[in-house]
DNA sequence: TCATCTTAAATGTTCGGATAATGTTATGAC
DNA sequence: GTCATAACATTATCCGAACATTTAAGATGA
């Protein structure tokens, strides 16, 4: 995304150059009132689309805030470090949330006794639609991961058509009810393979394992979807990558 | 950051918010030619400028994408679904590393053996400082975690004051030798605490464990440290939220 | 047939000007 | 003094016009 420098650079981009030279210089101190559109249009002699297009760039890069009425604002010297780890969309939260399958075994109401309740993040004594089972590749013969879904009562309609399915849950449900995820929350952290799920995992009791809960919230900051999921510790590294921002 | 509806909106914004309609609506293929600039001024009677401005909200927005010597082609119907995990500063990457510090134990140059090699994703032979120690809080008494430090040989010049003090090893290193830190990789693993790391984190051997791989690599693409870490898994666990943007 | 040149079309850049919207500040009535 | 109002400064919006740059496609020639 880096532009070869041109041969011959524009003047908005000459102009944007040598006032981001200024900012990162301290000429223009941070909070102060940066030079209005005239008083750039007179010194450097250049028509105001020229100057509001450089100013632009600065105010897109984070360095200058502008108002109406107000005038131009320096925010910083130099643009703000930002390192971003970006999901194109909500179905690639994961590499194998498209590409394993969810082979249901349990299925029940339940309702939340205060250790679930706190490892759920949910209100104690609310009412859930709990799925549970396993995840595995379509060719690969050993399970990924054990997962509890937990659906908020209201909207249990969507237990229609999940065995086997390869969409997702969350997504069924916020097309079936009219809503758009609005925030993701995942946590990780390092456990003993329980006794229970070791046989369904074909895994050993006390193995490593990683613990994995996301709590889902709609646009209307409703908490309507939680997912616990074991993986064994031998079959699944999470890997995050982030890059700074240009 | 969702500006209320004003009570006059401006053309450009009617414009746009027409244009996006009709993309919604799918009348322009995706992968087809947009109506080009002069055919919107006709048709809308406006301005160039403020047909531009309307397109250049549907480009920021990823519907279009717009070239000299091509024109205006449709990218998508709808913006695409973007979550994003952003980080302010490369210090603030995990909560714990400003607050805690680094212990020091043992120090010295190795050489990469294809296994460790392997382990570190990094090239075999290559030579590495390596620095180990554990990593607690200032008041706490037990150990968050048992930290190898890999410095790339070019860059060994940075073990000088590193004990106990605060600051980051990537910032010393990238401020010493002018280049900043553009890419940071993290791996997350359910492991088995090693024999011999469990005496110094006060914890069983055996025990649920999380390994943290961190690679960074400086702007000119070369990799240059690697840490990795192991905590306990009762002491430790990490959460990211991810958010859609406007 | 292939490479090169020319041309046309589209977006990009730059000027000039005018009006609108938005805060700030000074003014003035009470 | 306090509050409403008017004047002002500044950015935002919008129009018109010209030229530059980039790319695709057609024309030309070896």
């Amino acid at each position: 995304m880096n532009k070869p420098r041109r041969s011959k650079p524009t003047l908005y981009q000459e102009l944007h150059d040598r006032l981001a030279a200024d900012l990162a210089a301290g000429v223009y101190p941070v909070g102060g009132r940066f030079p209005t559109e005239q008083e750039l249009c007179a010194r450097y002699s250049l028509g105001r689309h020229t100057v509001r297009e450089a100013l632009r760039l600065l105010e897109e890069a984070g360095l200058l805030s502008r108002q109406a009425g107000v005038g131009t604002v320096v925010l910083a010297r130099t643009p703000p470090e930002v390192y971003s780890y970006r999901i194109d969309s909500i179905d690639n939260l994961t590499e194998y949330a498209r590409v394993t399958i969810f082979d249901k075994k349990q299925e029940g109401v339940v309702t939340l006794r205060p250790k679930l309740a706190e490892t759920l993040g949910a209100e104690q004594g609310s009412r859930w639609l709990r799925m549970a089972g396993l995840r595995h590749t379509q060719n690969d013969e050993l399970p990924v991961a054990w997962t509890d879904i937990y659906i908020s009562e209201p909207y249990i309609g969507v237990r229609d058509g999940i065995g086997g399915v390869s969409r997702a849950i969350y997504q069924k449900t916020s097309e079936q009810f009219g809503f758009t995820i609005a925030r993701v929350e995942r946590r990780i952290a390092a456990v003993s393979m329980p006794e229970d799920l070791a046989a369904e995992l074909s895994s050993e009791p006390g193995a490593p394992a990683l613990m994995e809960r996301r709590r889902y919230w709609s646009d209307k900051g409703e908490l309507f979807e939680i997912t616990l999921s074991f993986h064994p510790g031998d079959r699944f590294t999470q890997t995050i990558l982030l890059e700074r921002e240009t």
